[in-house]
DNA sequence: GAGCACTGC
């Protein structure tokens, strides 16, 4: 390998992101003090081993930078309505924050508890375990955590960890949130779709709550953002210029370095950088950030095969994929210590950006790319491209590197080209299809989506098309308002197009069958496919296949899946994701406790009648149907676009009279995904309102 | 005839 990539340190009069530096300089320093409370037992502690335990625990507290801060804090809590937290995920402002607040009065059991919510389910589950370990109490009572498929919060819980999701699901049961006196919005910098949400709600709930305060005892709501990122400005000025505290951590210096020339193909400019810093620079794992699996699966065995050309005394690389798909027990390889005299290389999508800590990790290397999802309201078409990341995303990369030690990051772009970066990515609201959101909200009590205080408004063509698609459901009324069909879709955790399908499967007489194929359908795929062993996984799935489609295909998965009883190596032999259909049985208990809750037989089935199953998924999927041309092609009959099927699908390759697919997503070309063979006679008995809208 | 970032109820 005789290939350079020539690096050059930032510019040091660049003075336009000097504050950049000073947030990578204050990276933090937990990890020396976790073992301490880590190490607390559940066992039953004696008076004095407890008064001790307390004490230290005391004292542990005090000594984190945040606590310096606790009587201005404390104080500016108690004075203003809303106030914007800002600083770094370590600065202990999450777990501290709501404490200080019980300790002050302005949360309690008597007068409201404190909700603190985030963006990830194992965040929730941690930080409530962390705190009810702070406070020396069990899990479950003074502090607890809800999240989906888990909830140990309870009447005595004071501090509650949850999801946004789980939030905004209590919104739908308590439109006021009364039960809580705070509500604490963390990472919102994250600018996750249910976040914004909720940035309106809660402000909304705040004013109300403020107007009627007196009233049946409604107390005034306090509102806390806490941001990582420096967009706290936009936070105060959408809350009424509430007041902002910085709250500064404790963060190890990362030096960045960026490419003296632009890299023409990045996967060449990662492959010679993984190795210039191996053989430089001294010992510390790396990280490498990739758009996808495709990749990362090649640059794995490109790192390992030159790995073997490294002389006999030199250390060696050990390449270790991670991205969503992989499972679980091949994603946890990437915790394990490297052997003896053997560097790590972590080759990681997205998911090391927010969701997984490595341990070890000194040198971050960042390609500049992700694959981000858009969507096109005029048209419809989701679609999922490579784009350049954000100045901000760029930032969340590098602080990766110094997570324990200072470290270096590889930029694999110039600085010009970071200079012309976007400052923060592109909120979610404002790329993905809303018609999720905005039944929640009218459900919510929102009446007017096009006139909802949103932080960051969506397109006003994407919002209609959410009210034309819910209307088309029949989920809303000609006056726009919710029908008693919406409120029941409302209720489903569902898109609603599911849950429209899961109701209409009582007339269809297959709710058995529906709610198990949905439930395979809402998580990731069942399928993995790795890219060494594509002929034994595509031989392995042919067993399940169906020939009217993915749907029964997956149907025919479950009925396996059962009959082993859910057993590990069947999975593995199958190449079947064992996590992903554990997860689908979670969704599955859960749909049936909501189908007996509206007074529907989960149970009912329609055999071997399976043209009855395929029916009623077109009552929520009628226009995501195409049918076939003379050419041998497809085109959709909602927006006459050509369309191919997904080469996953059991469908690849067939021509049927019509299909009907899950999703349109547009990549390299417009795919289709979840399909299955319809007949184009049954369109308009499942839509008739629809169908004859179309034709008049 | 060819491929899919990440969350969440």
């Amino acid at each position: 390998m005789k290939r350079v990539v020539n690096f050059q340190e930032q510019d040091p009069s660049a003075e336009e992101w000097e504050f950049k530096d000073t947030k990578t300089e204050n990276k933090k320093r937990k990890n020396g003090h976790r073992e301490k409370f880590n190490a607390t037992t559940t066992k039953r502690l004696d008076h004095a081993e407890f008064i001790k335990k307390k004490e230290e625990m005391a004292a542990f507290r005090k000594q984190l930078p945040i606590y310096s801060g606790r009587e201005a804090i404390i104080n500016t809590l108690q004075t203003s309505d809303t106030v914007i937290v800002m600083g770094e995920t370590g600065s202990g402002k999450t777990t501290q924050i709501p404490q200080y607040l019980i300790e002050a009065g302005l949360a309690s059991s008597e007068i409201g508890s404190v909700a603190v919510t985030q963006p990830r389910r194992v965040a929730a589950v941690n930080l409530a375990k962390r705190v009810a370990e702070e406070t020396m109490t069990r899990l479950g009572s003074k502090v607890g955590y809800t999240v989906r498929f888990d909830d140990t919060s309870s009447p005595q819980t004071v501090i509650k960890y949850l999801t946004d999701g789980m939030l905004l699901r209590e919104i739908l049961s308590d439109e006021l949130l009364l039960r809580y006196k705070v509500i604490v919005l963390d990472e919102a910098h994250e600018r996750t779709l249910r976040t914004d949400m909720l940035f309106g709600m809660v402000k909304k709930i705040q004013k109300i709550r403020l107007e009627r305060q007196g009233q049946d005892g409604i107390l005034p709501l306090k509102i806390v953002i806490m941001s990582a990122t420096l967009d706290a400005e936009k936070f105060s000025e959408f809350f009424n210029n509430a007041k902002i505290l910085y709250v500064s951590g404790r963060l190890y210096p990362v030096d960045t370095m960026f490419t003296v020339e632009p890299q023409a193909d990045y996967l060449d400019a990662a492959l010679v950088s993984i190795f210039q810093i191996h053989v430089n620079n001294p010992k510390g794992d790396i990280l490498v950030f990739l758009p996808g699996q495709d990749a990362i699966e090649g640059l794995t065995t490109l790192v390992n095969e030159y790995s073997t050309q490294l002389r006999p005394t030199q250390q060696k690389l050990l390449a270790c994929p991670l991205f969503a798909a992989l499972p679980p027990s091949q994603q946890q390889k990437v915790f394990d210590p490297a052997p003896e005299n053997t560097r790590k290389v972590v080759l990681s999508t997205n998911i090391a950006e927010t969701s997984i800590t490595i341990p070890g990790i000194k040198y971050v290397i960042d390609c500049g790319l992700a694959k981000l999802r858009g969507f096109n309201p005029k048209i419809g078409v989701e679609s999922l491209l490579l784009h350049p990341i954000s100045k901000s995303s760029a930032w969340q990369r590098t602080g990766r590197a110094g997570r324990e030690a200072a470290g270096v990051c590889y930029r694999l772009y110039t600085e010009d080209a970071f200079r012309e970066l976007e400052d923060d990515t592109v909120p979610e609201i404002r790329r993905c299809n809303l018609a999720a959101a905005v039944l929640s909200l009218k459900a919510s009590g929102v009446e007017n989506v096009l006139e909802f205080d949103y932080m960051d408004r969506p397109s006003r063509a994407s919002l209609v098309r959410a009210l034309e698609e819910l209307y088309a459901l029949g989920a809303i009324d000609d006056h726009g308002n919710l029908s008693e069909l919406g409120k029941q879709m409302a209720e489903f955790p569902l898109d609603p197009t599911y849950s429209k399908v899961l109701i209409q499967s009582k007339e269809y007489g297959c709710s058995l069958e529906i709610i198990a194929i949905i439930s395979l359908l809402s998580v990731d795929s069942v399928f993995f496919t790795p890219s060494d062993k594509r002929e034994q996984a595509t031989e392995a799935r042919k067993k399940f296949l169906h020939p009217d489609g993915d749907h029964l295909t997956l149907l025919n998965v479950l009925k396996s899946y059962w009959e082993v009883k859910g057993d590990i190596e069947w999975c593995k032999e199958n190449f079947i994701n064992n996590r992903n259909i554990k997860i689908a049985m979670e969704v599955r208990d859960q749909l049936i406790r909501f189908c007996e809750r509206i007074d529907m037989d989960p149970k009912s089935s329609c055999g071997s009648d399976t043209d009855n199953v395929l029916k009623c998924f077109l009552t929520g999927f009628f226009q995501n149907t195409a049918l076939l041309q003379p050419d041998g092609s497809y085109k959709s009959v909602a927006g006459s676009q050509n369309v191919k099927i997904h080469p996953g699908s059991a469908m690849f390759g067939k021509r049927v009279e019509g299909i009907l697919y899950n999703e349109l997503v547009f990549t390299t070309k417009h795919y289709v995904r979840g399909v299955s063979a319809i007949q184009s006679a049954w369109l308009p008995l499942a839509a008739p309102k629809y169908f004859n809208n179309v034709r008049s």
